[in-house]
DNA sequence: CTAATATTTTTATTATTTTGGAAATATGGA
DNA sequence: TCCATATTTCCAAAATAATAAAAATATTAG
């Protein structure tokens, strides 16, 4: 699993949960090196990384390129980890309720 | 996150969807080392890895060191992702329902 | 105690990943 | 066009992880 890989490395996993946060609007690769004091291309090679694992996605912004999270590609890991481990075994599934979570009908309405 | 790099390898991916679906049973180090063709000390490396990541227990049993998935510790890393991501943005854990999931009360009841 | 089985630890080698400087590319403004 | 900004690609060095042979350890049976 790609995304496993690309979570599991301590710049990634902070790029990933900035993005996350930052929303759709995304944030400019300067901006996140800015942010986590790394040279631009060790922070290039990371995002290729999250790209490619399809957790985030690139888009222009005249000289800026911006990086957003992509929620459907986190779904789908999540899914792929749940599948995994819920399907023999519910209890694994049995969290305690995520109160944010709670709040949205989408989100308390349909998890496994 | 220890348990993120534990499962982002192949072999050790295997190694834990075995034993998620062996059950508190569990197997020994030599029945997973033959299931996967993997040298033992290969394995055995592998073994501690996961360990050392809190998602699985050894246990001895006679001769045979046997080995055993530890579902808390799974729990404990599918929350961390949720809280991340879910937490900013609950429409990541819009999941389609797993069928198996649903059946059972604990599951259905109180996912994030 | 000795032998057989099951597995780990040690160790060295090989493979993979990460890092960042220097050069290259893309965009927009003067 | 020429310059500045934003970022990537190229590349080689450094760091980390994976592999497996050989030796060591643990458990039980005879």
């Amino acid at each position: 699993m790609a995304g496993l890989s690309a979570l599991a490395q301590d710049t990634r996993l902070a790029i990933f949960r900035r993005l996350v946060r930052a929303g759709p609007a995304g944030e400019s690769a300067g901006a996140i090196a800015a942010a986590l004091h790394t040279p631009a291309p060790t922070l290039s090679f990371h995002l290729k990384e999250l790209e490619r694992a399809g957790l985030i996605a690139q888009r222009r912004e005249s000289r800026s390129l911006i990086y957003a999270a992509r929620y459907d590609g986190m779904r789908d890991l999540l899914a792929y980890l749940m599948e995994d481990c819920c399907a023999g075994h519910p209890e694994i599934c049995n969290f305690k309720p995520l109160e944010n979570c709670r709040e949205s009908p989408a989100c308390s309405s349909s998890c496994p």
